[in-house]
RNA sequence: GGGCGGUUACCCAAGUGGCCAACGGGGACUGACUGUAAAUCAGUUGGCAGAAGCCUUCGGAGGUUCGAAUCCUUCACCGUCCA
């Protein structure tokens, strides 16, 4: 139950319970349990974020268990309200296909490919017919949706709900019976589809109800919100070695609890000894989060990478030294300053490399720059900020 | 179908004829401090020129005016109440 979040004990427990029973009747009966998560194919640039649940999946395939992705093609023709408040233009077949497979590739630096299994929703919701949508409909009451935090604060805020929203929580229950799972899996914002609209729905078709694995949202490299691409805090699975380092160690240490458990490879009693160095001080924060930047660069690149890319770390942030590789260009006779930064890609106008020479941002080989006309020195490393370096050769 | 309200820069949001490139907050960027942390402090945050100044922007189009984000007309979209 490493990263999970019920937000209420009882339930936790519950579902705690109620998955070692499950566990024992599987074995009694010698099948692998059928666990699975859903996504949504409107993304195929993964982050970390998006592994959270993957990285649980794993840890089941590792015991034994089976594995099935849902691709969401048919519930994306709405669009999980779960955590959004605006309607999203519908997907082409071909986008849906290709997304879902650019997905899966991802995934699979985390899932075992040989033991997961892939399925499109839309195999059985088209299907479905209206006087089957009743008799579902007719378990939920309009209270519990409206009473549901993301649709209350929306109906307080006097935004509108749309009637079909309602259907999503339904449609997953319905991929949850279809599947006749005994575990989902899912991030805080699933708690109502999975707990009170997937296992209502199960039991009333006859079924047993799926445990619901309830995963704590990772937060991005902010520490405070939750990863996400449109907020500009997420680290992408296919970034470089060296920037995925670089993110991770930016990542505010109070979020590293949260990094530890939910995107790592490592143990909770691995993860009890880290945390307990750091508390008593035998740990410095920053090597626990250079250990972290190291596992995880490891995840989705390998070893050697992560080697590599602790060393320029070092070299370049710690020791104040150059990086190894940086782009190029190659200098225009008769340019200033000025344009050398815009043709660097270092500004987006000359307003903006004013700016920078202005807020002494901008150095060549070490040497602040501030006159914007002035002819370029000489060749050399220009950086502006921190962490943005191009070499200009003559 | 009717009444009312809304649409402002990356986001939220002030501004209701000139002092508005447009308050404030968030974000972002730069600097100081540092563990590339976080927190904090300071600065910047439309473009061109950088001295003055000029240009484009406040949902779209048109109009009134010396002058409009602000007034009028119209179109589009959204919300809300009533039906």
């Amino acid at each position: 139950m490493q990263g999970t979040e019920y937000g209420d004990e009882e339930l936790k427990q519950a579902m705690a319970t109620e998955l070692r029973q499950r566990l024992l009747d599987a074995e009694k009966n010698h099948r692998p349990l059928r666990v699975y998560c859903g996504f949504d194919p409107r993304t195929s640039n993964l982050h970390l974020g998006h592994t959270v649940p993957l990285r649980k999946l794993r840890q089941f395939q590792e015991l034994g268990h089976d594995v099935t992705m849902v691709v969401g093609n048919y519930t994306s023709l709405i669009g999980d309200p779960s955590d959004k408040d605006k309607l999203r233009p519908r997907l082409t077949n071909e986008e849906v296909e290709h997304n879902a497979r650019t997905y899966a590739d991802q995934a699979y630096h985390i899932l075992d490919r040989t033991r997961t299994q892939i399925r499109y929703n839309a195999e059985w919701l088209s299907e479905l017919p209206f006087v089957k949508l009743i008799e579902l409909a007719s378990n939920f009451t309009l209270q519990q949706f409206i009473n549901r935090e993301n649709f209350r604060l929306r109906w307080d805020k006097g935004d509108p709900i749309y009637l079909h929203e309602t259907f999503y929580a339904i449609m997953q229950g319905y991929d949850a019976h279809m599947l006749r799972a005994d575990v989902q899996v899912g991030g805080t914002d699933q708690l109502f589809n999975i707990v009170t609209a997937a296992r209502k729905l199960m039991t009333f078709l006859g079924g047993q109800p799926n445990i619901a694995i309830i995963l704590d949202i990772l937060p991005g490299t902010d520490g405070e919100v939750k990863m996400s691409k449109s907020l500009g805090n997420h680290i992408s699975i296919l970034t470089g070695a060296e920037d995925m380092y670089g993110k991770v160690m930016s990542v505010p240490d109070k979020a590293m609890p949260q990094f530890f458990r939910l995107i790592t490879r490592w143990t909770p009693a691995q993860v009890a000894e880290i945390e307990a160095e750091i508390a008593s001080g035998a740990l410095h924060p920053r090597d626990a989060k250079m250990r972290l930047a190291r596992e995880i660069v490891t995840i989705f690149h390998d070893a050697q990478a992560a080697e590599q890319a602790e060393e320029q770390f070092k070299r370049v942030f710690q020791q104040g030294n150059l990086p190894e590789d940086m782009p190029e260009m190659a200098l225009t006779p008769g340019q200033s300053v000025l344009d050398v930064l815009l043709a660097a890609g270092l500004a987006a106008s000359k307003s903006e490399a004013r700016r920078l020479l202005e807020q002494n941002g901008v150095r060549l080989d070490g040497e602040t720059l501030t006159d914007p006309a002035q002819p370029f020195p000489h060749p050399g490393v220009l950086q502006a900020g921190k962490r943005r370096f191009v070499r200009v050769r003559a």
